[in-house]
This record gives structure tokens, sequence and C-alpha cells, in this order.
DNA sequence: TTGACGACCATGAAAACCCATGTTATCCCA
DNA sequence: TGGGATAACATGGGTTTTCATGGTCGTCAA
């Protein structure tokens, strides 16, 4: 399973071209589809792009697929999901095109910030990156007083 | 197993072709037809026309024979579904014809949208999409905290 | 004959592909 | 350890190919 970390901010070129971080290619070696898959983030609250490999989606697809092909439950969830995502596919040189729509989501127009997630990454405007980073950090030390330490996992409890 | 994703809005001419997208074609190299099947959707919330290959309609009835081969509910289902499928070829630059009776079922005249729905996909008239699309969004942000959107942790990643 | 349908061809726009360049990071050896 | 050689990477631009779309012709059947 691909592992994303650290943030890369790249230029989007006149063509709407963005290198995807080299890190994040090699991650992704070996999947069935030499590219990433790219959605709008449905949280209001910010406009990131969310990005995977496909094998996420598969599995995604084939989990929602098996549990009940024609149920009401997942119908919304599928529609806005794989109707959103777009298949975006490395040139030669690991750059993807990042499609209108999607930048218009991210406010994106000359840079792109490429932020990894673990399993997935998430694609910014830099500007509106920071902004929502200061937003994450004030949010943090105001709920500091919520925060516990679990005591059984506490960094001086190695054992279990 | 092919994978649908994003959403394609194509020309519907006066002889009812659409081009289905590219994409979705080759997702369905392969499949023992050269082509797509189609059905009404007999949701009520919505008139649109569900697509996806061959392949996976001999799987439904292979399963649907499998778990109730008499039932009632799977006669019913069986009638509804298989009954009112139809099967469309590609010509050789990947169009379909669209039958009147789905065109009405789905109030499609100019434009058709495609709609990737992972395992299968949909086919719209876009107005109608956009206003489902809407709605569905909505829906879906309520009730995410009970989605399970993490498709790393599905039914297929048990382990770990 | 008319009308539906399938095969085939033409065209413009958009996407994929290929090559060139500068810059940075990495490696190697004296 | 300095510093030059080398490789990796991000970036820019041009060119070819794909794709959606429109049309025509021929065929088979009602």
């Amino acid at each position: 399973m691909p592992l994303f970390l650290s943030t890369h901010v790249n230029k989007v070129d006149r063509k709407a071209r963005v290198s995807v971080p080299a890190q994040f290619r090699t991650a992704l070696v070996g999947q069935s589809f030499a590219g990433i898959i790219a959605f709008p983030s449905f949280r209001e609250a910010y406009q990131a792009i969310e990005g995977s490999g496909v094998d996420r989606m598969e599995r995604l697809s084939a989990s929602l697929d098996r549990l009940n092909p024609f149920s009401d439950e997942h119908d919304d969830f599928a529609s806005v999901i794989f109707g959103a995502a777009v298949p975006l596919s490395f040139d030669g040189d690991g750059r993807i095109v990042l499609p209108e729509h999607l930048r218009a989501h991210a406010g994106i127009t000359d840079q792109a910030a490429f932020v990894g997630r673990g399993a997935t990454f998430q694609i910014w405007e830099p500007d509106a990156l920071s902004a929502f980073h200061e937003e994450a950090r004030r949010r943090a030390r105001e709920s500091r007083a919520n925060l516990r330490l679990d005591p059984g996992r506490g960094p001086d409890d190695e054992r279990r």
C-alpha cells in the first residue's frame, strides 16, 4: 500500500500541467493505472482535491458492489464519489493535467501543493493550505484542554 | 473488473447516436460483447439509464440464480432487470444508438451524461443529473459520519 | 419505397506523446 | 573533504494521435 508523506509545491504551467512529486510517483508504481485518481473534497470547510492511486478506488468499488449492488444506502455515495472522480494519467515525465473544474474547486492557478496524508494525499492552492493550517493550529490550541493522553499508550510505556 | 469514473457529457445526434466515453470503452475491452447493456433504472427517485458491460449482467444472473432460484422476489427482479435490458453494440467509432424507450425514460433529447459509479455507470439527461447531484451531495455530506469512507479498510482488507 | 440500421469516411479540437533545458541533489574520487 | 561528474527531477514547448461528431452510402426488412 502506498505511503504519501510531506508537502511538495510544484508549478502549474499554462497547459495546466503539474509534476506529481517523484516520491508520490514511486509510491504508486505497480498499480494497474499509471496515474492518480482525483476528486474534489466534499467537505465544505476546505477546498482541496483528494488524490490516491487507482487501487484504492478499485477496492472501494468492489466493496460497494458486493455489499448490495442495488441498495439506496450507498447510492448517493457512489454518485458523488465516482461521478466526480477523474483518472489523471502521468505523461512521460510524471506530470498530470489538472482539469478546469478541479482547479476551480481548489482555487489553483499557477501553483499546487501536494500534501501527503498516508494512504492518500491532497492537492491545495498553497495560500489556502497555509490558511487552513493556521486554522487547524488555532483549533488545536483551543481544544487542547480536551485532549488527554491514554495512560496505557504513553511514550514511557513501551509494553503493549 | 471495469472501473467507471467521472462524468462525461456527449452529444446525441439526430440518429440518436452517442459516443460512449473512451475511458468507459477501454474499461470494457476484452468482454464477450463489444458494447454495453442498458436498462431503465427502477428507482423512483430519478429517471436514469443504468449501464454496464455484459460480464456484470452475467454475474448478476449467476448470483441471483444461486441465491434464490425459485423465489417470487427473484422472479420479479429478474423480470424487471433482464426483461428491460438492451444490448447496445459499439459502431466502428465507439458509439451506441439509444433506443427511443430509454431516451423517453431519461428525458434525453440532444445530450447525454455518462456518470461513472465504479462497477457500473448511468446515463442521464444533463439537467436532471445536476438536480440529482446537488441533492445527493447534500445527503452524502449529512451522512458522512455514517459512511465507511476509508476504502483501505474495506472487506477486502481485513488484515491489518 | 421508406425507414431503420450498420459500415465507412472526413474533420476540428483536445489530449497524449516526445524532446530540450536548467537546476538541484547525489555520487564518486582524488 | 572538496569539488567535479552524473543522475534525477521539474519545467517549457512542439508535434502527433486520439476522440467526439457529422455525414454518406449500402443493405435488409417491413
